[in-house]
DNA sequence: GCGATCAGCT
DNA sequence: CACAGCTGATCGC
């Protein structure tokens, strides 16, 4: 197909012709849950919103509050200069035209085969989970997909062809070293040189592209900044009887929809509110009286129901991968390698323009590859700042996990009567334990609400180690808040019989890693005679390094942050990011 | 007695 | 700090 060819959004009708179309069947809800429900409602007090405290609103900042006005966004110059060409990108995506067909006679089997994407080991389909069947359509949504089947694709610049692996490649290894060179104190922050990278990749330097500010979004912000007092506005709760309204950053313009945006009631305008993952700060507010309609993918469904009550007629599964047309939008779920269930959105409008949510994410190479993402194509992308600050720097998540991995191993050499506490989030942090127990061959004991949460992820290999008995394994998961000295003490306490020696791992982004000299990647915290606590800087939200690239990758042509965005003098900072990424 | 929300804390 | 909560208190039904 021919529609991705150069750099602007046109609409291109052949392009709707050549993908397949296919549409998703509605299968009614047997309702099969079981009374586990019941139970997990007891624990409904957990799920409430933490808010900002008085004394913060009251002593930060009052300067900046007041005096600046500041923008955020910056819109790249997409218009006619010669120059442009410079920059061009040639790419082809193949797509094979596979027939359309009537579905209404179809079995089960079929209709859910046809809803699954042939992509590669990297983006596989896993089968529905029995949880949450019901894929909800009301009469307002079409169910209709464009599969995208391959992706196969060539880049080239100037007729000259790139290899991507070898493009990825490169990232990877700038991204290693960088994060590796970190000195013992916070002297040096180094972040990589990406006119240099780029010049290895295209064998030329690139030139530079004129930044100019986005005189509409300063404006929006500076009105956010006048509604809500500086800070933190994912916590933000107005006065008692002031009713918060929906911030602009949540909602997509030009459409009906909004994301992560539950604590607002019925928005005005809204008919689609969508659910990037299962984590409080996002889902905040959702309940089992939420009466509109959720878009998500299908793990998070799941835990929307079982977790909070949220009734399967007000969600709609959506399958990953592919397109499917919601209110004359297509909307494409991309994992977003944060928590599992984790998405980003991609909201295709009928010209051809793209709209990219990251949702909480953290760039990765295998993100970049994704058949739907490529450069120079994305209008604005609503962006994960949460590291947007040079100085947050981790090595690659498998590096962290593999020194958690040798760590515990030495100490259970040293002693065998040593219990593992690892922290973890009711989701999240998952890979930290699980490859621990696999290299071990072991159990993993989890409370039972967790229990039942890890069993929705539909990960067999993780599903088959849990267990509920303490007993039966020394890898014990407990939350993150709980990987303190006093509280591995209580922990161990229970267990004294069994256990001499206890170890607590914190895997946290915040955790800066440490130049320990070799491929060690972790601290020690804290540590007594019998407990140690170790942190891990195991992050699932990007680095800086890994925003940077992704953003200079992808050069979208507006870029929206949804984090850090509380106080203005932080986004001007990361404004100027911005411009130096998209200006490389 | 239950669920929802809030304050405080990490 | 910010993340993604947790615990305990209070309020409405």
């Amino acid at each position: 197909m021919a529609a991705n060819e150069n750099n602007s959004f046109t609409e291109d009708k052949d392009d709707q012709k050549t993908l397949s179309l296919k549409r998703i069947i509605t299968v009614s809800s047997d309702d099969d849950d079981n009374n586990e429900d019941k139970e997990s409602n007891k624990r409904q007090r957990s799920l409430s919103l933490t808010k900002i405290k008085p004394s913060q609103l009251m002593n930060k900042q009052p300067v900046i509050r007041n005096t600046r006005q500041t923008s955020l966004s910056i819109i790249r110059t997409n218009s006619d200069e010669g120059d442009n060409e410079e920059r061009k990108w040639n790419l082809k995506m193949i797509t094979p035209s596979s027939s359309s067909s009537s579905n209404q006679t179809l079995s089960k089997q079929q209709k859910k085969k046809m809803t699954q994407t042939k992509l590669t080991t990297l983006f596989k389909q896993k089968p529905s989970s029995p949880l949450v069947r019901t894929v909800s359509s009301p009469s307002i949504v079409k169910t209709e997909t464009v599969t995208v089947t391959d992706r196969t694709r060539t880049v080239s610049l100037d007729g000259i062809d790139i290899d991507e692996e070898e493009l990825f490649s490169q990232w990877n290894d700038q991204l290693n070293t960088s994060a590796s060179a970190t000195t013992t104190t916070q002297a040096t922050t180094k972040t990589v040189d990406s006119k240099s990278v780029w010049k290895q990749i295209f064998g030329k330097p690139v030139k530079p592209k004129p930044i100019v500010d986005d005189e509409e979004l300063k404006e929006q912000w500076s009105q956010l900044d006048k509604e809500q007092p500086p800070g933190n506005h994912r916590f933000y709760n107005p006065p008692a009887g002031v009713k918060r309204t929906c911030p602009f950053y949540k909602k997509i313009p030009g459409t009906t929809f909004c994301v992560d945006a539950f604590n607002f009631g019925n928005i005005e305008g809204i008919q689609a509110y969508f659910l990037s993952h299962f984590h409080s700060d996002h889902y905040g507010g959702l309940n089992k009286k939420f009466s509109n309609m959720l878009y998500s993918n299908q793990i998070t469904c799941n835990l929307c129901k079982s977790q909070l009550g949220v009734r399967p007629e007000n969600m709609t599964i959506l399958p990953m991968n592919v397109f499917t047309n919601i209110h004359g939008i297509d909307v494409a779920l991309i994992d977003a390698n944060h928590c599992p269930g984790s998405n980003m959105f991609l909201f295709r409008f009928p010209n051809g323009k793209l709209i990219l949510h990251t949702g909480d994410f953290r760039a990765a190479s295998d993100i970049l590859k994704h058949p739907l993402l490529q450069p120079n194509q994305i209008d604005t992308i609503y962006l994960d700042t949460t590291y947007c600050d040079s100085h947050y720097r981790f090595p690659p998540q498998d590096e962290v996990i593999e020194s958690a991995v040798e760590l515990v191993s030495d100490v259970l050499k040293e002693n065998s009567k040593t219990l593992v506490a690892v922290g973890a989030y009711l989701v999240g942090k998952e890979r930290v334990f699980h490859a621990i127990a696999k290299a071990l061959d072991c159990k993993i004991f989890v409370e039972a609400r967790k229990f039942r949460v890890l069993n929705q992820l539909e990960n067999d290999d993780l599903s088959k180690r849990l267990t509920k008995n303490p007993h039966e394994t020394n890898i014990h998961v407990v939350g993150m808040g709980s990987v303190t000295q006093p509280m591995l003490q209580t922990h161990i306490d229970k267990y004294s019989l069994k256990y001499s020696k206890i170890i607590g791992i914190k895997p946290t982004g915040w955790t800066t890693p440490r130049s320990t000299g070799g491929s060690k990647h972790y601290s020690i915290e804290t540590k007594s005679s019998n407990i140690t606590v170790y942190g891990f800087p195991y992050s699932e939200h990007s680095s800086f390094n890994e925003l940077k690239f992704f953003i200079e990758y992808l050069k979208p042509k507006r870029i929206i942050p949804t984090v850090n965005i509380g106080r203005a003098n932080i986004r001007d900072k990361m404004n100027g990011y911005f411009k130096q990424w998209l200006s490389v």
